[in-house]
DNA sequence: CTTCTCCATGGAAACGATTCCATCATGGTT
DNA sequence: AACCATGATGGAATCGTTTCCATGGAGAAG
């Protein structure tokens, strides 16, 4: 366990004086002389600045901090990945945090990093506007990832709060200032990748389709009821909590409920995996008795017999152009990005029986 | 952006000195008097002590630095989260880095973890023993988890290295000062898991077994060789370098070179995925043509058709028990931990043909 | 030759915590 | 009454860096 040099080890072996080793070591001027010999010595004593000093000098931590609900869930491995080789690529270091889609953690994780004085911040939220309160308030760089955090002032009706939302996005701002939150946030294109999923059903034939959907996913509710048209069932749109057994739950009880309904888009792959699951288990035939469309491609989903169709949703660019953003923030106004979906056509979607 | 209050903040208000609140808020001595008053001033002017002093006289980065693969592997995912809840609960910060494998990239990324003085680890190591010198030279606290690193000394004859590991870690070290690293690890009993599928493939009438790996397994291939006996058809044993596609490659190879074999263990998720595929892209039926053994109990293994049979290992309790180990050094002198793993028996194998 | 400008340079102050050490008060013992 | 032990307390040093500012020298312009 030898001690690291630092930068007056190196000012003293240069000759030369600390702030002269400091500037040359962050590109400020000095003359070709000096340079070549600084940098000769910081070389030869293997001299790293400490993160440390600078850390507490410029008052904040680099890199960023990232928060998701679950790492066991693919989708967001996927933009884990993302963010960190946006990171890495960067030389910065990321400090991670699982919410279990617990907004109450999720407070606490935002907490520990303003402890930290992590300045930049990348999440999928679990909280609402006001979990993120004080992430904003005390300047942190937010930016959020696949979803946006639900609007409490908007509680008497989430559904309008959602198609709010799928408006923001598209950047026609309805009235700019009744979102009090600027935060530009990465996400899929919802709007799209949900109401092609529900023509594609449609065109098989398919009348009565369900929606399996999971926390945070209100645009994605929005999306399905303007997609498949007023009145909507309400019967036909159930929600598991987050996790693996209330997700199955969910589904079991929707097929249980509405033996009628022929098809089923799943809000997500944990969502999608369920819906597998319970059908299998209740002896439905996929696709013959219940067609299935879940949101994410993840890898397993190829090996699923049927193969399942899936509206694929590009994870890791999430995660990379998140990071991008948060990384950019102070040199440019960050604006918020929307990257587009694709219907993926295997075989868990047949024709109405 | 409101700037937070400091310590001195906090010992003016109370009118006492900065020391006397830093002894109060960590547990010092301090007259029940003050300790109130302090209290009561830092809770009314909402000061939380910020991590970059400390850290910056305390020479070290609170929290612990994770090191994994692939987080798109279900099987580092679940290792992450297990981590990360032991990391919440003392609520200490996690640094995340993923080395997709590559020895360089983890080797850059010790160099960042240096850099922010993280002196505690947990590593699903990629490198050998030479691109870890440095981290431990340093007196990092590094504990690895799943694996062991390479022994760059026994190139030579790696299987005798992994079987050397075998011995070491079941307590057994057959000459301790051998292996010059001293480093704790939670690991899996490949020994017992690979053994026990083996026996189950053997008893179901199998003779040829092969064996799908991917790097950093040389445990599970010494594992493999000792449970099947020798002499090992060494074109059974075939290696991808945990990519997705030289995954797929690997198995594709084996299924057409060796159409004699019956049976598969496949080291990994990610590998039994890639032998499902390519099962599936050669007209093989599983388990009517080829019966498949896979390492890692994933969600979606219950979904495959038929579902996999399973060695099962517990990648939770596995990043759980790292970070314990890793926050506990110091206290006590970390031991080396092995889980046991569990032969989940599905559909996917069955009487040789 | 003088003066002005510009650049390289180093000393020293910050940053916010912990911790050493000296001081002081209190209370008990001889 | 003098002395000592104990415990609370605050000042100041410290950690390693960046950055402000003053200084000094060299070159250009007058």
């Amino acid at each position: 366990m030898e001690k690291r040099a630092t930068i007056k080890d190196v000012a003293e072996a240069a000759g030369v004086g600390v702030a002269t080793v400091s500037r040359v070591l962050s590109g400020g001027s000095a003359s070709s002389h000096t340079r070549e010999r600084v940098l000769a010595v910081a070389a030869q004593l293997d001299y790293r600045p400490s993160a440390l000093g600078r850390n507490l000098r410029q008052r904040r931590t680099g890199g960023m901090g990232l928060l998701v609900p679950d790492l066991t869930d693919t989708f967001y491995g996927q933009l884990a990945e993302g963010v960190l080789a946006c990171a890495r690529s960067a030389g910065e270091p990321v400090m991670l945090g699982s919410t279990g889609g617990d907004p109450e953690q999720e407070a606490e994780l935002i907490g520990m990093l303003l402890e930290q004085s992590v300045d930049r911040l990348i999440a999928v939220p679990s909280g609402d506007a006001e979990t993120w309160a004080p992430a904003i308030r005390a300047g942190m760089t937010v930016v959020f990832a696949d979803r946006l955090p639900a609007q409490p002032d908007h509680e008497e009706d989430p559904a309008a709060a959602a198609a709010h939302d799928l408006l923001l996005l598209d950047g026609l701002s309805p009235a700019p200032q009744s979102r009090p939150m600027d935060v530009p946030a990465v996400v899929a294109d919802d709007r799209a990748g949900i109401r092609t999923a529900v023509r594609y059903l449609r065109g098989l034939g398919h009348k009565r389709i369900a929606f399996l959907g999971g926390p945070g996913q209100d645009r994605r509710v929005a999306a399905f009821g303007e997609a498949v048209g007023a009145p909507v069932d309400e019967e036909l749109v159930v929600f598991g909590t987050g996790s693996r057994d209330s997700a199955y739950a969910a589904a079991s009880g929707l097929f249980q409920s509405r033996p009628d309904l022929s098809a089923v888009v799943a809000g997500g792959n944990v969502l999608g995996e369920a819906a597998v699951l319970a059908a299998r288990e209740l002896d439905l035939r996929v696709p013959r008795d219940v067609s299935l469309v879940m949101y994410d491609d993840v890898p397993w989903a190829e090996l699923c017999s049927p193969p399942l169709t899936v509206i694929a949703q590009p994870g890791r660019d999430m995660g990379y152009r998140a990071a991008e953003l948060v990384l950019r923030a102070g040199t440019r106004r960050p604006r918020s990005v929307v990257l587009p979906t694709e219907l993926i056509i295997r075989g868990s979607c047949g024709p109405r029986r």
